[in-house]
DNA sequence: TCTAATTGATAACCCATAGGCATTAATTAA
DNA sequence: TTAATTAATGCCTATGGGTTATCAATTAGA
């Protein structure tokens, strides 16, 4: 009777909390399916509560289960952030930061602040993972991510938000395009050609926006592509699929065979913000604010 | 070689790194030294970091196991919390929170407090513990508790502090003391009386406080006792021990020998406020915040 | 300087238990 | 009904956590 709670218990519960099936969860752990039925078992024994609901043919999480679930996730992400700062301490380094950004944001503000951070601490070490908003929110929510850099209006109430950077709209167009910097007065005169965008699932905001400075002008645009990446857009603009809308600062960094125009005369623009949560035990997250 | 760090692995390196003496340690877990021994450098081999310094004759911890223990220490108190709030949640309860509280606060906000959260949340359970305002902070900080009711100026930065009262001071005195409503007008008639104070490690703001209100009205008291109980101060008192200055609000609540005299013209005030973390991961701590 | 005591690490053995295999009971789909 | 699929049980094995005995290294004391 006397046994004691394990990480392989944690383990073996978040195995069939995500797949709600022990056979699949016993294979993914490779070990046999008695053999988890009975860890979980005794799991349930230990703790004094029933995680799991085997109603009939199917299983499914008690509530105090899917809280648990839930606590969990956030314990084995700090363990494991834990015993990889512990490493980096025993190396002499001061730490490490999980950074999370869109790709528009390696462009401008990212790499300035990569550079000053490292002229101030030197040893702390970053990180980087180029992610959408929604994984970025999701990530630093579950303690995978120290921080995010992301283009969002609102995020969970708990975590914080800030902005950090604004930047105008251009226009992207094939060299050969009739529109120059000369000619070029209003998005009206684009309203015919077909557009490509980044995908709304990638950035909503982003994509709202771009509809709202057609609508402003007074058309909607017809959309021919989606991308999640600048450099791919870029390529269709070049291959004459179509004309595009996006920050400013992307003509920075890319070896570009397209034009920008920067778009005058719209209310719109596009904000970069930084995300993260104020319950992150992570010491280098708050040199870091200082820099933004 | 495939070893798995186990919770085991942390509750020994936590007893080692507290004794700094691998036998005692031992001891204290009911095991062997060699056995104690061997899970200590298994550990050190799977994370691959050495985290005591054995040497010569003396257990020290290295950074990374400085760093380590402390965060160790954390999560040993979240899992425990967590396996709580699940057995709460189970039984249909909304979770618990935790509360310490310095005696003064018992007779004016606090059970007030708890009156108003519990109708609004009537499965919201409640730990109550008195305790001195640094075993405070240390609890809030070590996620031992949730909330403190402190009587301080400064807390850790981490930390989030808020003053949610603000009392008057009186002047104890006995009963049959010639100084009464009527002829009371400065604490300057009481300069050659003894005091009694509550001691300065239970509340040292407390302590300044009294002694800038003496050295205000320009005498320097002359101090003949000290208590962390109010009860014990009021006895004192009583007794014809000396006089005491305390927050007004202490003269609810208690069977009362002595007499309260609000002191007029001064500008210190006792203030309560409230403690907490940010990265407090309790849902009940949000709940109780709306209260304050 | 020599001895006794105390430290943590090693070596060899033991047994508790995590996990494997075979099987069962219960349910559902055909 | 049968066949298929679920999680739970019973029994067995072997990994490895814990034991005792011992060692090497250091320190305190005479």
């Amino acid at each position: 009777m006397g046994y004691q709670l394990e990480l392989r218990h944690f383990t073996y519960f978040l195995a069939v909390a995500e797949e709600l099936h022990f056979r699949k969860a016993a294979e993914r752990l490779y070990i046999s399916q008695p053999g988890l039925s009975r860890q979980i078992k005794q799991m349930e024994e230990i703790i004094g509560v029933e995680l799991f609901l085997r109603d009939k043919r199917k299983v499914t999480l008690t509530n105090a289960g899917v809280y648990l679930k839930n606590e969990l996730d956030y314990i084995f992400n700090h363990i494991d952030f834990t015993l990889k700062q512990t490493r980096l301490i025993d190396q002499g380094s001061e730490g490490e930061i999980r950074v999370g950004f869109l790709g528009s944001a390696m462009q401008t503000i990212l790499p300035e602040l990569l550079v000053n951070v490292n002229k101030e601490y030197p040893n702390l070490q970053f990180s980087l993972e180029e992610m959408s908003n929604y994984l970025q929110v999701d990530a630093v929510q579950k303690d995978q991510l120290d921080i995010g850099f992301v283009r969002l209006a609102r995020v969970p109430k708990e975590m914080q938000i800030k902005t950090i950077h604004t930047d105008t709209f251009s226009l992207v167009l094939p060299l050969e395009h009739l529109l120059n910097v000369g000619n070029f007065v209003s998005v009206q005169q684009v309203s015919d050609e077909q557009f490509i965008l980044f995908s709304s699932d990638y950035s909503s905001v982003y994509y709202d926006q771009i509809m709202s400075i057609c609508e402003d002008k007074g058309f909607t645009p017809k959309v021919s592509h989606k991308s999640v990446h600048a450099q791919t857009i870029f390529k269709l603009v070049e291959s004459g699929f179509g004309v595009a809308i996006v920050p400013t600062s992307l003509q920075y960094g890319f070896d570009l065979k397209v034009k920008f125009l920067e778009i005058p005369e719209i209310l719109q623009k596009a904000e970069l913000s930084v995300i993260w949560k104020n319950d992150n035990r992570n010491p280098a997250l708050r040199q870091i604010m200082k820099f933004l």
